[in-house]
DNA sequence: TTTTACCTGTGACCCATATCACATTTTTCA
DNA sequence: TGAAAAATGTGATATGGGTCACAGGTAAAA
């Protein structure tokens, strides 16, 4: 990528700076934008009518984060983006994300690798609930994602794996 | 997309066409196209050590299936794609899948929503199976993919929906 | 530094779903 | 068309993981 190839696409950026704790994105509220990390880290999270919370993704420096369906579709969101720690952010409105793509073809290459590796870790993800006990999900995880393990609380990690944080505690009885 | 870049984009194009219970990928075996159905169904599968056979996705006429893990990385299927119909595909190997994105950027713009489309829905299924009861889980897919649910079978759907076959039976006492 | 909120572990008990076993019906294809 | 294979329903029983409850620990914020 060239000089001037990256000072055309930076015009499309804006940056701004979350809390931890802040919403970047809220269920009920139209989404406009999808948000690169800078730094920091932030869940995908959705809520359902007992109150209960589910982990979607985690999204740590360098990955795109949205509510994609509600991005794509024009609509409110169904899920929430909240931080876990400050997080700093770079946002791409869904118009300038369609005018990158047809002004700049290697970002929609870029983001076709994207898409792509975000398809294949969630159809590895469906596999690991389908095929899985909760203790091999666990211990896969800490092995593909350490770093995660050391950022998140293990109540956390329990939403993410789609178990209780009784049962996870009990997961490694001397581990 | 005009008459000449159709005609271009064929030449990239192979077709294909097996019996029920063929596989076109096999667990094992390297994978070097993604298949295209005209016409019948295919079911992407994962066999664990036990022997039990989980349902990643069932692919019916439209859809682009391979096991992309495999096909991206250039490595040997963990999954198989067979067939539950006699079915018609078109082949694209992994070489003609990036020429043709290179030559023609419409195509490449296709694989972009095809990919982002995949995604989301897999990511919705992730969250039905975090967040949803059995029963749920049902009754949203018959009613979300009706014609799903009269081209196969039970058994099939249990495995989709990482139940047993027993169970889901019991789902649906006169109903 | 103190207060308050959040996180973690653990026991007791419960329930949704799995497993096993068998009978019956439906589909396939030789 | 007839035999073999696959699909389905259903009872009995087992179990992984959830839920509730409580106590102690750790981290955040005023």
């Amino acid at each position: 990528m060239t000089e001037s190839e990256f000072e055309l696409i930076a015009t499309y950026f804006t940056e701004r700076k979350f809390k931890r704790g802040d919403y970047v994105v809220r269920q009920g509220i139209k989404v406009d934008h999808t948000f690169f990390v800078v730094e920091g880290m932030m869940k995908l999270i959705f809520d359902d009518e007992s109150g209960k919370e589910h982990i979607l993704s985690f999204a740590m420096e360098n990955w795109w984060e949205t509510d994609y369906l509600a991005f794509h579709k024009r609509t409110q969101a169904t899920m929430s983006l909240k931080c876990l720690e400050d997080t700093t952010v770079i946002c791409l409105s869904f118009e300038d994300y369609h005018n990158l793509c047809a002004a700049v073809s290697k970002m929609e290459h870029f983001f076709l690798n994207k898409a792509t590796s975000g398809h294949l870790a969630s159809q590895q993800r469906i596999l690991s609930l389908l095929a899985s006990t909760a203790q091999e999900r666990y211990f896969k995880l800490i092995h593909n994602y350490p770093s995660l393990t050391k950022r998140v609380s293990k109540s956390q990690l329990a939403s993410y794996l789609g178990l209780s944080r009784e049962t996870l505690s009990r997961l490694y009885k001397g581990k």
